[in-house]
DNA sequence: CCGGCTTGAGAATACGTATTCTTACAAAAC
DNA sequence: GTTTTGTAAGAATACGTATTCTCAAGCCGG
């Protein structure tokens, strides 16, 4: 690949006359200009990005650091935050920790050693000091994205809220006990059950891990064998609300007459299915791009000091299944 | 950010005394190594990848160039490649062409600004002179993977026989009319159709350019207005199976007893979906294991000269919607 | 006791670019 | 006609690292 020296020497004049004409300086002499421009044109010249952030001037890198891609809210994630990117100029580094926090720390160890610009990040370990130490060590700016970090500038849903929309939605379609299908530690979980309890509702409510198919289809069936009112199944996202319906369809209960179910993050195929999925819409796109203009802007002005939270509400898209 | 000088300084030794103890050169002082470390440690040193690049080695990184990950076959595969790179100590850089010509065009050259070692690409444009014209400019090699390409090394599925899978199955569940949902310059129409005159199917085949919902179901509906046999549709992805499985059932068909619907891709909700949605499963993780393992021999091998193709093929997975 | 070999470590250099410094020359001002 | 100002473009340097070269000291065999 073709450097600015070697050019300088095809056209007989210096290295730093042929940076001033591919940098667009004025101040230099017309005729070998256009000398230069044809020269890196006929040899498809492109510039060293890695010489030139060598000198100082950034990289325009930014580092993003996902639990799974593979999970369809994830993928749109990082698509949105490619766009958000782009727009602004930037290139993305992109990995996914498979929420394993080993991994997770020695990509940003990599990500450092690229040294992006910035680093967006999907949290997973808990720790209330983790995170802004490894943002300390990181010496860029580090935005959380999708979850609440203490210390950190942070974009992200309000769970609880969302929660308490979907634990009133339940409740108004006659639903008499619940059950909420992963982690019981979870923002959701939690603002699920603080809704039930807000509305006065005076109920059985569950939390049950998400389980491989066979696991939770056993789990289920003896949960709904227990003869109680009209079950409300929460779950927390929209893969595991598919596998639910799957399941409930197996063991013949028909939703939404039996029991109501309602997914998260309204991925593009809960509209689809059937019956189509009443489940909590993100604003994905607009959650990219304020993380990336967050990131950015801390990029551009390092100067300012405290974290910024910025919270976004979530809305219920009720379908068929609730 | 630390550098190998800042250390020589406060170590007291030179900067290439420091080079040579962290990559681990023996033929340097214990006590000195020690100091090395000790000071390396304490200001968590991270050698800069771009500097390193810089002198010669490569950078270890590969530009991955996909149509759009939102579609969760290229999420799976964008996550094989990860894991598959990341294996062989490579790290990947991310762009979505969004089935946008002049958008891959622009992706390529931000790669080679960032002097990526290599390319993995899923290509769009089909001028058969235009890729390998691209590898060449590019100057690092290039790999297309899902799609065959002249002149290239490609990773890809046998589409013609895999949707000749799909006609042969689709005869045998009594469809005696066929709809192919996709450009009909696609190899899996080509494939379809041939499969089908190949069984000496007498019969219509017609093709549907995959449309926005509400034209997509008007364009069906005049379809299956016509009276005839019972329909085999075959859609050239999943999602657009999911979505014509919602409009035959708006329509009133039920499935697959009014008609026989095959997807492609066997992505992870298709068994979950009701009815559970027979589709053609590409083999992604193989795929992205074989593309980047060709990619990487590439790059460090590069004088074997002859473009090689990995073609493999497809199972076809039979479940309720046929 | 001297010449050759080994070894540890600093000096010099290269990678590709951007910037600052410097020089040479021309045009303008006196 | 001389000084000043301005400008075009080359020289030098810096970024962080790896490598090659160089040098000094220590060791061995003769």
């Amino acid at each position: 690949m073709i450097t600015m020296s070697e050019i300088a020497k095809l056209t007989h004049v210096s290295q730093p006359t042929v940076s001033r004409v591919l940098n667009g300086n004025p101040r230099v002499d017309p005729e070998i200009r256009r000398r230069v421009l044809a020269c890196a044109k006929e040899h498809h010249y492109q510039f060293n990005a890695l010489a030139k952030s060598l000198h100082g001037r950034g990289t325009m890198l930014l580092g993003v650091l996902l639990t799974d891609i593979s999970n369809s809210f994830f993928a749109e994630l990082a698509k949105q935050i490619e766009l958000a990117a782009r727009k602004r100029g930037y290139s993305i580094i992109l990995f996914n920790s498979g929420y394993d926090a080993e991994k997770e720390q020695r990509y940003l160890d990599i990500l450092r050693q690229y040294r992006v610009d910035g680093v967006l990040v999907v949290p997973i370990l808990q720790g209330s000091s983790y995170w802004p130490e490894c943002a300390g060590r990181l010496d860029v700016p580090l935005v959380s994205v999708t979850r609440r970090v203490e210390g950190l500038d942070s974009v992200y849903l309000n769970h609880e809220d969302a929660s308490g929309q979907v634990a009133k939605h339940l409740l108004e379609r006659g639903c008499g006990r619940f059950l909420f299908i992963g982690r019981n530690m979870d923002m959701k979980y939690l603002g699920f059950r603080q809704g039930l309890l807000d509305r006065g509702a005076n109920c059985r409510i569950t939390c049950m891990e998400e389980r491989e198919d066979c696991r939770l289809k056993r789990e289920l069936q003896s949960y709904l064998d227990i003869p109680g009112p009209k079950p409300g199944i929460f779950a927390n996202n929209d893969v595991c609300a598919l596998r639910v319906l799957r399941i409930l369809r197996e063991l013949g209960i028909s939703v939404p007459e039996d029991a109501g179910v309602v997914g998260f993050d309204n991925t593009y195929m809960a509209g689809y299915l059937n019956p189509a999925l009443t489940s909590v819409s993100q604003p994905v796109d607009r959650m990219a791009e304020e993380a990336v203009a967050r990131l950015v802007e801390r990029i551009e002005c390092p100067e300012q000091a405290v974290a910024l939270n910025l919270e976004l509400s979530a809305s219920l898209v009720v379908r068929e299944s609730s």
